[in-house]
DNA sequence: TCTGGGGTCCTAGGACCC
DNA sequence: TCTGGGGTCCTAGGACCC
């Protein structure tokens, strides 16, 4: 009951039963809470929301992320069958083509993503005290000294799960720690619908085993580093002194060294990577998510972006500028209809040859997307001073703060005042009659 | 691994000020 | 008139996440 699967392994391998029987008939233990968290992963989410919309996809390989596998993409979501034959997220859609010819390729439906991800956290916050999203398809669930209200934490922890699945049609996998990082690689040990807990006290030594770069926080490069210093698994970092792995990862490797101890007993009261979609997930600034709302928990992001690939490499300057006017516009959009301000502006590139670069400016303070195109325009035309031809283009926001209209009444000229009052009305017309049906002149690309 | 589209945080170095 | 030390803000880039 209180572990299945692999779990019961770690169980026993970390609590034997000779250690049990060691405590001594009639002796009363003082309770002491243990910090106990609950992670909640949904199964290859895109996939799963994509097949309750259109159940023929059931049992097929599908690929989220771009409809036309020729074109220029990535995969977002691939499904277990797709993934048999070696497809997985991030991958160009073109190889995964190659990979997987027979596989379904979808472009995406983010509002349903959005719907559903509210719906299982709803579902979560009716039944835990707290909970903390950590992307659209992930959740932190804090079950402290909840025993006497819920019962044994794990046999509760397993019900809700099954009560997710029940209730949205979703499959999730759930792990169950002292720990938010520890629970959350114990949930994904058993993917799909998998179910594993660790032993209260046992965190480090579940972790210990497996390889370094299972640890959250550790990519290619902090992988690399640490084969170098000898480490191989999360348990030789933990044993490692941490101010030696400073020494040779700096802060990181500091914060690296915590982890594989098992990390903090606690959450944070948000998780800032999850306010992309806290603000706005979603492909289509008009379609991007619930109006805003008077919460005050809700996260602010720290910035904004928008990008776009070509489907070829580009050098067209009227292509570029079109492409440059229409991200600005996009982001303005979010802007004004979350009610957002933000200080800085910056455009990037990432050229033919894959390196990338970006330059950023101090914007206005009046809400002019005129002047925002014209700052946009002189950052780009700095990236164009490197003769190659351009692949992506992006502009993010920085410094986003609440916006604070009352100010601006008083301090806009009549002018920017006026401009202001013309971009509230392109999202109205935009948002009856589609994103589509207003650009600004040099918004167009000739391309659909 | 042969590279999308969002995000986050950290850091080095320069500008500027006292 | 060849030049110290520190704090703070800003920019560009890097690593990482889903």
């Amino acid at each position: 009951m209180f572990s299945l699967g692999h779990a019961n392994a770690v169980a026993e391998l970390l609590c034997p039963a000779s250690a049990v029987s060691r405590a001594e008939p009639g002796v009363s233990i003082l309770f002491v809470p243990q910090p106990t968290f609950m992670h909640l992963d949904l199964d290859q989410f895109f996939v799963a929301a994509e097949r309750l919309r259109d159940p023929r996809l059931v049992g097929r390989p599908v690929c989220v992320g771009g409809a036309d596998p020729r074109a220029r993409g990535a995969v977002a979501c691939a499904s277990y069958e797709a993934r048999a034959f070696g497809v997985h997220s991030g991958q160009a859609l073109r190889h995964a083509h190659t990979l997987c010819p027979q596989a379904v390729f979808v472009a995406g439906t983010p509002g349903l993503y959005l719907e559903l991800s509210q719906q299982v956290r709803a579902l979560l916050e009716a039944r835990a005290p707290r909970v903390v999203p950590r992307s659209i398809d992930e959740f932190d669930v804090d079950l402290s000294g909840c025993e006497r209200l819920l019962g044994e934490l794990p046999a509760y922890a397993r019900r809700l799960q099954a009560e997710v699945s029940a209730e949205t049609g979703l499959s999730c996998s759930v792990g169950v720690a002292g720990t938010p990082l520890v629970a959350k690689v114990a949930a994904g040990a058993e993917k799909p619908a998998g179910f594993v807990a660790v032993v209260p006290g046992g965190e480090a030594a579940y972790l210990a085993p497996l390889p370094i770069r299972d640890l959250p926080g550790v990519g290619p490069v902090s992988e690399a580093q640490l084969i170098e210093l000898g480490v191989r698994t999360i348990g030789d970092l933990a044993a490692l002194d941490p101010e030696l792995v400073r020494r040779a990862l700096g802060a990181r490797g500091l914060d690296l060294s915590l982890r594989a101890r098992g990390g903090l007993p606690q959450l944070p009261k948000v998780h800032q990577t999850a306010g992309a979609f806290a603000v706005g997930w979603g492909l289509n600034p008009a379609a991007a998510g619930p109006p805003p709302t008077a919460d005050p928990e809700t996260v602010l992001p720290r910035s904004l972006s928008r990008e776009r690939t070509f489907s070829t490499d580009q050098d067209d300057r009227n292509v570029l500028d079109a492409a440059l006017v229409r991200l600005v516009e996009s982001v303005a959009c979010t802007l004004r209809t979350r009610k957002l301000g933000a200080r800085t502006l910056s455009v990037g590139v990432r050229y033919a040859d894959l390196v990338d670069a970006s330059h950023r400016g101090r914007l206005p303070r009046e809400l002019d997307e005129a002047a925002w195109i014209q700052l946009a325009r002189a950052l780009l035309a700095r990236l164009l001073r490197r003769r190659l031809r351009i692949r992506r283009l992006r502009v993010a926001f920085h410094g986003i703060s609440l916006r604070h209209e009352q100010r601006l009444l008083f301090n806009g000229e009549p002018d920017a005042r006026s401009r202001q009052a013309l971009g509230r009305a392109m999202d109205s017309v935009r948002s009856k009659h589609g994103w589509e049906s207003l650009r600004w002149a040099s918004g167009f690309d000739g391309e659909p």
